[in-house]
DNA sequence: AGAGTTCGGGGAAACGATTACCAGAAATAC
DNA sequence: GTATTTCTGGTAATCGTTTCCCCGAACTCT
């Protein structure tokens, strides 16, 4: 008969990358079966120690490491969590995705990161491809209303933590942020600073989020027997160019107010650039409060006062939502809600409003170096 | 005794997700076999259009969606790009990341996104996973000199994209970043302004584009003329921490510079903030120019001059050096170098040196030509 | 018309894991 | 000493695809 025969299949065994191992390699070199391999590989307790050592040292040997996606097919789960995020490039979002990929990674899950862009057709794709990888489960960490296109995953069960809101099922888990009292916190601190005439720019208000932000505010300043005029509250877009857009919009105002609240801290750097622009000074001749805290605030020129919400708190509800809704056993399966506590950072965007006396004291805080102020 | 006899086994079958479908109900209901639905969704062209209508329409009645898992368990390719950044919550690798995943998607791939956060350990378990999820190939995005940690991906064959410089090996493409020119005109720009006396921040010197960066300005120096004395440059961390730091070591210097190029934008916006803090006017008393252009510079108080190092370039030469290694017949296979050009922005951080007047006066004036040129 | 060629599509073997089931060996019971 | 139970580890089925191989039908050519 012919030669050894060279296999006349093309079989995805041949294009496997050099230095692949598979379970059969260990198995055969531990002198053990396949079957026991992946019990010791999962650490089931009736393997023979003295096998289990046998075949650790063997993995050690050949460097095996199981497949990922063999493992996923068999046993329907994948391993894999879905993280949507509004945007990339808004800096509050990275923060977020760190600390969930690093909490994920250390309960042995990978993140499926992706962006909506605010576009629906991007949404309904990032989807899609969510599902083709089969993964676990899905925080949707937009802040907006997206439960329609959503609506895929909701039907086909799959494990969803959102924000702020989302359907009341078994396998949902809702981040509830309390807009409410770091908000309450900031209008406060602009009172009690002396401020009466206080603005608001808010985030693009089809966002569940921003419409919470802004009802927080107007209920704050209600509380101290406030109100601001309609003209005192105008829509941003949660972006700097945003925040530049509102604070022109405000500066175009017959009465200019004294300070101006933001529904994020990237309105309120673009709100002290437009401010830098018009020569206006912060605090001395307005003040600004942002909300979020991201790492940029404490940077902006003055440094930003804001309202933190921690977003490794929100990234380790987020997670453990997740798990409670993928791991049977999990000790917060229960738990349907999760509450983000938010708290007032002061830095250095507020001081007393314009005209009024203790304004000679502001001078102690900042001491020009020489000459006097142009 | 039990009633109709429950499934004695629990397979993954079971396990299966509500609404998820597999390619043999497609079958079953085009009235075709599996390989023929497995064809037409491939499109291989010898199916008859009307068996591939009727599979179409099957597909599009039950709602298929091809299971990534078992395609990649039996092609041996997972569709998934490795993107490696050094931290994801730099602003510079969002949008990075951003246009990457675009333009990957746009090609059928799904990205893998992982950072070192210049932590070797880390980074170590970053390429396992990506070993273990099977990605197809991998940019090193990172700016370092990372090759002995991904040694392991070297050795496996995987298509590899490194900026700046790596091995040099048949799957492996390098991203030729041009530091030179953009910095060149950097120099030259503040030259023509008047300054003679500029400082640099440099990025930490283990990364190859700092040293990079860092040797481009001295050059640029040198090309006009100019020797900055080696208290003018200074160590940083590519952060707006690192930016502070450096500064203040500046501003102890008794000659301070008039003029300050950060080796990245995070740098400069350090810089503005250490500046602020001690009431220096930008760019009145100095100017500062940094490095990467990033979306945040333009919203600097002053908007920063920058070097712009486009990252759609960056993104999209990645993306197509992989594709280059993965696809046996891509068109721009043998390419093994790609140039990534950069260009000076001028926005409003840099002006005329302090003391000197707008050119037309400037002959009347003394011009302190600090040590002139040795 | 018969013999050779295409050609399209179905059956079945992989891919690399998990795990139900079962066969022996060892341990225990009588 | 035999019968029964317990236990351990191997065999094989399975996950959802891709793709090789082959069979039968339809052509082509003399």
């Amino acid at each position: 008969m012919a030669s050894p025969v060279s296999p006349t299949r093309n079989h995805a065994a041949d294009r496997r990358r050099p230095g692949a191992v598979s379970i059969r390699e260990v198995a055969q070199r531990a002198g053990v079966s396949i079957a026991t391999v992946s019990r010791t590989v999962n650490r089931i307790p009736s393997v023979n120690p003295e096998l289990a050592r046998r075949v650790w040292q063997a993995i050690d040997e050949v460097g095996y490491l199981p497949n990922t996606q063999a493992r996923a097919l068999v046993s329907g789960r994948s391993r894999m969590l879905g993280l949507i995020v509004s945007e990339i490039t808004n800096p509050f979002f990275p923060e977020l995705v760190q600390e969930f990929e690093n909490l994920a990674v250390a309960q042995g899950y990978e993140v499926f990161i992706g962006s909506t862009n605010y576009d629906p057709v991007r949404t309904e794709s990032l989807i899609r491809r969510m599902l083709q990888r089969s993964v676990d489960g899905v925080a949707v960490m937009t802040f907006g209303i997206e439960e329609d296109l959503v609506q895929k995953l909701v039907e086909r069960e799959f494990p969803l933590v959102f924000v702020d809101a989302g359907p009341d099922l078994p396998n949902i888990r809702v981040l509830k942020v309390d807009y409410g009292e770091g908000i309450r916190q900031g209008v406060q601190h602009l009172a009690a600073l002396g401020h009466r005439s206080i603005a608001f720019i808010t985030g693009p208000l089809y966002m569940r989020s921003a419409v919470a932000r802004r009802d927080a505010f107007v209920k704050s300043m209600a509380e101290i027997g406030l109100t601001a005029p309609a003209e005192h509250i105008v829509e941003g877009t949660h972006t700097m160019e945003g925040g530049i857009a509102g604070m022109e919009r405000l500066l175009a105002l017959t009465e200019l107010p004294t300070a101006v609240m933001c529904s994020n801290d990237m309105t309120a750097i673009g709100v002290l650039h437009a401010l830098f622009r018009t020569t206006h000074k912060v605090p001395e001749e307005i003040s600004v409060v942002g909300f979020d805290d991201i790492h940029l605030a404490q940077f902006a020129l003055p440094p930003l006062t804001t309202v933190q919400m921690s977003c490794k708190d929100l990234a380790a509800a987020a997670v453990e939502g997740l798990r409670a809704g993928i791991e049977p056993d999990h000790s917060r399966a229960a738990t349907k809600q999760w509450r983000i506590p938010t708290r007032l950072v002061v830095r250095q965007s507020t001081a007393f409003p314009r005209g009024t006396l203790p304004a000679l004291m502001q001078n102690a805080l900042r001491v020009p170096r020489s000459g006097g102020v142009k």
